[in-house]
DNA sequence: ACTCCCCTTTACATCGTGGTAAAACCCTGT
DNA sequence: ACAGGGTTTTACCACGATGTAAAGGGGAGT
């Protein structure tokens, strides 16, 4: 800037002034600083604002993993959505791990965005309560409970609901659940489960504990794995309800390599809708969740916080559809 | 941090030296320093630290769009391979539009980060060469051609060729190809497309224009729509090489809803193995690229460039090898 | 010619850190 | 008691930008 002040002949306030379209800035004046701001490739640099103004623009993304298509998902739309409000985003992986996830709650050892969008998974929710930093934060997922942090949440107890109920609707008596863990459950496991319990009670079904099958972590391939060994134990299974779609994309190729045909021998549904659930054979049918809902939605919250601290923390549910496709 | 200072009863200095682990600093004052650091809950600024040591520790990773699976892999790679540097990943979507891809590499309209990692797709590789600012900027995919960048390409003739000799020498005959573009095409297209006219000429098959299928970009539907046309012409193709892994999902999908056998009727085979490639029906037969080796290699640029602007441009081919599956 | 007022431009200070160099302190040996 | 040398702490400044307030310029009205 400095260089661009003193080739142009004036202060570098000057400079500042006709980067940042400040009107009393004499046409002539404005068209020569330009020109050399031109010339010389001059561009801004973010630290010294930013240090300045106080605000980094930047917002931090902390997910499990960003190649996990729900979140990558997330991740475009919010990635559009911030650029759409002059903000950048700053990608954070926690793999689910637990120290990981302390320190992006804990505001990282560095401070770096604005703002934080986290999805924990293993750390108790009492813990994100209290949040040592002053940096807004939203919560997005089943994990925050009734904590009072500003929080972007779904009813995965009714998307359970919904998917078994669905299930059963159609005919099927042996629904099986694919995706909780006995030892350590989280938030989204439970609910998910539970809401399956409800809509099978619902329809008159017993629940058979058997029919609940744990995995290690949601992957196509914990799917696949889980169906193995549900169909060794009970091969008169004739649905399944996997917690999520990549869960259920492992169901769907275990299921065809174990030779039974969906939908007719078993049926199956997932939960996001996420693109590829177009595209499997057959086409998975699935409890959409309106992940827009949750980008709008966090980036408001923020936005809001950002400019009134004191804001009491919100509570928001995302909208959620079964979507019938082929396999159930 | 002057707050901290105060608090102990040292100058901001001495703060700063203990929260960098400055060797000279006796045991209590440090010991003192830290309690009212945890006190207070102070967090360096990384804005100020980076004014005055000159890097953000940020680098920038632009793709066309995260939620590809492809990039979105590259992505998780990428911030797990920056952490363990000490750096984070800003995320850019450009959507493959031009203007935002110029906007990009011309350093964005604010400097953010140290370095850029950038997969273009619609600017000439001519503009690429050149790019104003001083940013370290390393190239991933095969549109920086020749010119004098750092990049890490792919060797996109050679998988094509791989692709369509493993067709013909299972012996197919109508082999076709989808993703090529007539009126816009990328290098990647191009190269793969060249690729995949040298394999059948190796295996002594004619090329047949009209089995060169376009596509207006590289995503699951469009191939399941390059289907339907193709096999409204051409009812007696027995293979199809797919430019992508979504894109052969897309065609696996609509091969199904034609009643074709795979691969019995048509064999299919895509590029990249992306994560869900293993878990289609059937499981998808892809010339696998090492995304791994493309982070190494594209951070190792940077970092030798950070620490050399002077450097000669390098540019390196990422391996690739072919994944027979069920597919073909 | 002089005032007044508005349009332009500038000097200065500051945001949070950390490099530099100097000051303050402490201990040892004479 | 004092020089000498190492350790610990500090003052000062600069990184790049911009908000503030004041200075400089120019034209209209008297």
């Amino acid at each position: 800037m400095r260089d661009v002040a003193i080739a142009a002949g004036v202060s570098p306030k000057t400079v500042s002034n006709v980067v940042n379209d400040y009107v009393h800035v004499r046409p002539e004046t404005r068209a020569l600083v330009r020109r050399y701001v031109e010339e010389l490739g001059y561009r801004p640099q973010a630290v010294g604002r930013q240090l300045r103004r106080g605000r980094t623009g930047a917002i931090a993304l902390a997910v499990p993993g960003i190649d996990m298509p729900y979140f990558a998902d997330l991740a475009a739309l919010l990635v559009s959505a911030a650029r759409e409000r002059g903000l950048t985003v700053v990608v954070e992986q926690t793999d689910g791990d637990i120290e990981r996830e302390r320190e992006v709650a804990a505001g990282f050892p560095v401070r770096f965005a604005d703002a934080l969008i986290f999805s924990p998974l293993s750390m108790p929710p009492s813990e994100l309560e209290a949040p040592r930093h002053d940096t807004p934060m939203v919560l997005i997922g089943e994990h925050g409970g009734a904590a009072a942090v500003d929080h972007v949440t779904n009813a995965s107890v009714d998307i359970g609901a919904v998917a078994a109920s669905h299930l059963a609707a159609s005919g099927r008596r042996r629904i099986a659940m694919v995706g909780y863990k006995e030892n350590r459950p989280k938030p989204v496991m439970e609910q998910r489960m539970l809401g399956y319990t409800q809509g099978l009670r619902a329809a008159g079904l017993p629940v058979d504990r058997a029919l609940i099958r744990a995995v290690p972590e949601w992957d196509r391939q914990p799917g696949a794995d889980a169906v193995d060994a549900l169909l060794a134990e009970h091969p008169d299974v004739d649905a399944i309800f996997a917690a999520n779609d990549v869960l259920a994309i492992g169901v769907l190729s275990a299921l065809h390599r174990h030779g039974r045909r969906v939908p007719d021998d078993v049926a199956v549904v997932g939960v996001d809708d996420v693109p590829e659930s177009r595209f499997t054979t057959p086409a998975l049918s699935t409890v959409a969740i309106d992940r827009a809902f949750v980008v709008e939605a966090a980036l408001e919250m923020i936005t809001a916080r950002l400019a009134d601290p004191g804001l009491p923390p919100r509570n928001l549910t995302a909208p959620h559809r079964l979507v019938v496709r082929d396999s159930g």
